[in-house]
RNA sequence: GGGGAGGUACCAGAGCGGUCAAAUGGGACGGACUGUAAAUCCGUUGCUUCGGCUACGUAGGUUCGAAUCCUACCCUCCCCA
């Protein structure tokens, strides 16, 4: 055999800052041969948002160092909920919902990790499909007996929900039900080690614990640290809510400008974090920000490298044309951009379609920014931003509050790009 | 089951018959500065055809006039059992 993996992947961990805590032996179990990892996903939304991305990356080093990594999507965990790091109750999951969830997160997920042909090619389960015809009466049988309930709730975080605001037998059982998920993949896919964030150690440890007992056999766990900002905010949420993978929902472009925008004392945190680039790499980038974060190297850098991970290398343009365009740019800029370019650097943003007879007439300013588009919610706050400076028409300030726009403000006869504050910025495009 | 406190704008929280579209703080948004940063400073933060209109848990009532007083209901929290 003479395994021997591609780097020490805890070590790797380690330096990036995402190792929080790790089980007695792991590191041993993965020198000594090619060894399986899982991680579940919890299919609370029909796409993945950065949050995720960071067990994502788990996978994607694991992978690299020569390990076989295992997905699990939560059909089952899925339908309980998970207590953990919550302080209510969670409301469950339809059928449907649940389904169109687990479908959307399978298809992101895939595209992270290599399913093909290699020796430690990665694979997805479900763990409804294991779920499915297991009896209640058998699963407390087989599961539960070997389980004590003081054991169950010494759990953190069960504990604070019982001193809070009480817990569901349901949901108190989740760790019950995760930890079966450990021990049939270990039985089954012999799956050694569970990855995850820190606020799962308790559930991947009840795991460990059944496979001790039920399958006298040794498992670990690994965990990463919760990722939170200098400022002790959560990461992974603009102010319009979280960033997510799908481009539907989250714009290549703002996607792109959400990891440009990471602070200062962030960006060093978060390339190490999500960076595939190697030791060497990632530490030369530091060291040339150093002095010199005016540049902001690290966070295009970090920016260039994820959108081209979830996105493509053609968004990747598409995104810093317009960025270029609406950071830089002024009128001329802007209108000297030809047809093409335009419908690109236009693509990603929020877009209101106007007949162009109506645009041909005249519109009032007021009414077409707050009745026929949505650029502002009412008329009263129209006007007090146009009155405080705070919108331009084509990269151009517009102050007249009882201003008509017509047709020959247009760009190339199709567009007109209107600006709220700084970084908003509304496509009215005439049809 | 008994006793107590309370529900006010995005959040926290003052107001306790008129001068209240509602103090103050935070957040958010906009402007200046800048690096699309941080810090700082300034402004905005219910809708409006600018006459008004709708709002202080819900429904009624008292009054010339109610967020403020009364009645009922709903909800939350705390203490005791």
């Amino acid at each position: 055999m003479g395994f021997k993996p591609n780097f020490d992947f805890l070590e790797e961990l380690k330096w990036r800052g995402l190792l929080h805590d790790s089980m007695p032996g792991t590191e041993e179990q993965l020198a000594k041969e090619m060894t399986s990892a899982y991680i579940g996903f919890d299919p609370t939304a029909d796409s993945l948002h950065i949050g995720n991305m960071v067990p994502v990356t788990l996978l994607m080093l694991f992978q690299r160092a020569g390990h076989k990594p295992y997905i699990l999507v939560g059909g089952a965990t899925g339908m309980v909920g998970d207590p953990s790091g919550k302080s209510a109750e969670r409301n469950l999951l339809d059928d449907e919902t649940l389904q169109k969830n687990i479908d959307g997160q399978k298809a992101q997920l895939t595209q992270f990790l290599d399913f093909e042909s290699v020796a430690n090619k990665a694979e997805i389960v479900n763990n409804h499909d294991w779920f499915k015809n297991f009896s209640f009466l058998e699963f407390i049988r087989d599961v539960g007996k070997h389980i004590t309930v003081s054991y169950m709730m010494a759990k953190d975080s069960v504990k604070n929900r019982m001193e809070a605001s009480g817990i569901s037998f349901t949901e108190f059982t989740y760790q019950l039900v995760q930890g079966y998920d450990f021990y049939h993949l270990y039985t089954h896919n012999n799956c050694k080690i569970q990855m995850g964030g820190s606020d799962q150690w308790g559930n991947i440890t009840t795991g460990t614990e059944l496979i001790r007992r039920k399958a006298q056999g040794q498992a670990f766990a690994i965990t990463a640290p919760l990722v939170t900002k200098a400022d002790g905010s959560k990461f992974g949420k603009s102010e319009s809510g979280n960033i997510w993978l799908d481009p539907e929902k989250t714009s290549p472009y703002s996607f792109y400008q959400f990891w440009l925008n990471v602070g200062d004392e962030d960006a060093e945190t978060f390339i190490k974090i999500y960076s595939l680039k190697s030791r060497s790499e990632i530490e030369a980038l530091i060291k040339n920000h150093k002095g010199q974060e005016y540049q902001r190297g690290l966070q295009k850098a970090l920016a260039e490298e994820m959108t081209v991970r979830i996105h493509s290398e053609h968004d990747l343009m598409q995104a810093q044309k317009a960025t270029q365009v609406f950071f830089k740019g002024t009128e001329e800029d802007l209108r000297s951009l030809d047809v093409l370019n335009m419908d690109g650097a236009f693509a990603d943003l929020d877009t209101f379609e106007l007949p162009k007879i109506e645009l041909e007439k005249g519109v009032g300013i007021l009414d077409l920014l707050s009745t026929k588009t949505t650029v502002f919610s009412s008329k009263g706050e129209a006007k007090k931003m146009i009155a405080a400076n705070g919108f331009s028409i084509n990269k151009t300030k517009y102050t007249d509050i009882d201003g008509v726009i017509n047709a020959s403000q247009l760009l190339h006869n199709k567009y007109m790009l209107l600006q709220k504050g700084k970084k908003n910025y509304y496509v009215l495009s005439v049809s």
